[in-house]
DNA sequence: ACAAAAGTGTTTTCTATACACCCATGG
DNA sequence: CCATGGGTGTATAGAAAACACTTTTGT
């Protein structure tokens, strides 16, 4: 049998909201190649090591962050996608909330920065090509799966879902009706709880109720927006 | 930085449709470890090729197969799943029309047969795993994508449509609103020919059309069963 | 003439959408 | 008392689902 020489990386893009903006987590690098560029947070698996412990571990060295939610994207596998020979790269898609960790560059990192997804910088690899896919997969996946609710904080008011909603569908949603059919799909509790947001009227807080979910899940019932 | 001693391989799930049945391509392993144990058709990702040429490459040498459709399904990865070492396996998920061509195994294959989904022997590896998740993907997918037609004859009367859809999706479809909304979608081009069944009406045959179907999909319009 | 599969419309039900006013609080 | 964001119901239109008989061929 031939020898082979392909180097196996894992990628990482990580989604973050804040203030009615979503973001992206990118790293600048260290090393070559691609020295001191942009590029979304990876590295390569070791031996004995599963794949999404990979990820988990990369992001934690580079960046620090806690990931809430992990799904594998993509595997891209061009002989050309690397410069130094033969990588190939299982891309994840990760959701978090920004506001529970604090975010630090080290190892292969100089910097770690939130970038908004309207003014990202130019990528290293073919990390905007992974990133674009990520985005459409966001998109995609929030209409059929209820993942929208791993970016807000554990309890949020209603507003804060319908803002995340028209931001990353980029439209405007009629708020009794989006509010009718989420609360008709029956996963989210209501609290005994208020938020004010300075001036108006306070907000009932809201909590996503996983296990009502898994359960609605296996009888069938199903989550669309 | 540590030395990386993973091996790559891609595995490809083919479907074919024949008699109203879903079959499954298997090969029986020639070699160790599972030797003489059915198997989805796969191997090593050689050094210059890209992933969608190795799984092209595999499934012509293992089992003369000539591929209509195929998709990237998800990456396997866990650390155990081959006896041999590490072994991370790119599963892809194809659509071929069984009656275009003949199989025939060689290379790692000692045989190669057609396995109708729900008379499935034991598989090798976590192969069982990857095609359950091929057969969600494919029943998901044909409610949303026109991929069905790849494993009709490009010309077919409309019952073969109804009746795949109806084996896929397990459930009966009415005759008469499932050709109002496909006929609908506007991507099927009646023909001026008739084909009979022995006995019955002869029907008309249809031909999917791939050109006008992505034009439709750019103008935004979406296929939806 | 009868068996077997193909072809065809209308009615009903449900779901999606459009739409505007009152409520609770802070300043 | 006014500015600000939160909360609520109904009417209409469009889409999905239910439903049965006629047509064309082979035997």
């Amino acid at each position: 049998m031939i020898k082979q020489s392909i180097k196996l990386s894992v990628d990482a893009v990580v989604f973050g909201y804040e203030e009615g903006k979503i973001s992206v987590l990118l790293i600048k690098r260290k090393y070559e190649p691609f020295k001191d560029k942009w590029a979304i947070p990876g590295g390569f698996v070791l031996n004995d090591e599963s794949l999404e412990e990979a990820v988990e571990r990369e992001l934690q060295e580079e960046t620090g962050v806690k990931i809430n939610y992990l799904e594998q994207l993509y595997t891209f596998g061009e002989p050309s996608r690397d410069p130094r020979g033969r990588v190939v790269s299982i891309a994840y898609f990760g959701l978090v909330r920004p506001n529970t960790f604090k975010i630090f560059a080290s190892t292969d990192a100089s910097e770690v920065q939130w970038f908004t997804i309207d003014e990202l910088p130019e990528l290293s690899f073919d990390h905007q090509e992974i990133l674009e896919m990520s985005i459409k997969r966001l998109q995609g996946k929030i209409t059929y799966e209820p993942i929208g609710f791993e970016l807000l904080d554990k309890k949020f008011p209603f507003s804060d879902l319908e803002k995340l909603y028209t931001t990353l569908l980029g439209r405007e949603i009629d708020r009794r009706n989006f509010r009718k059919k989420i609360l008709g799909l029956n996963v989210l509790d209501e609290l005994d709880e208020k938020v004010s947001k300075g001036s108006g009227r306070p907000a009932n807080l809201f909590q996503f109720n996983q296990k009502r979910y898994f359960q609605l899940k296996k009888e069938g019932i199903i989550f669309e927006i």
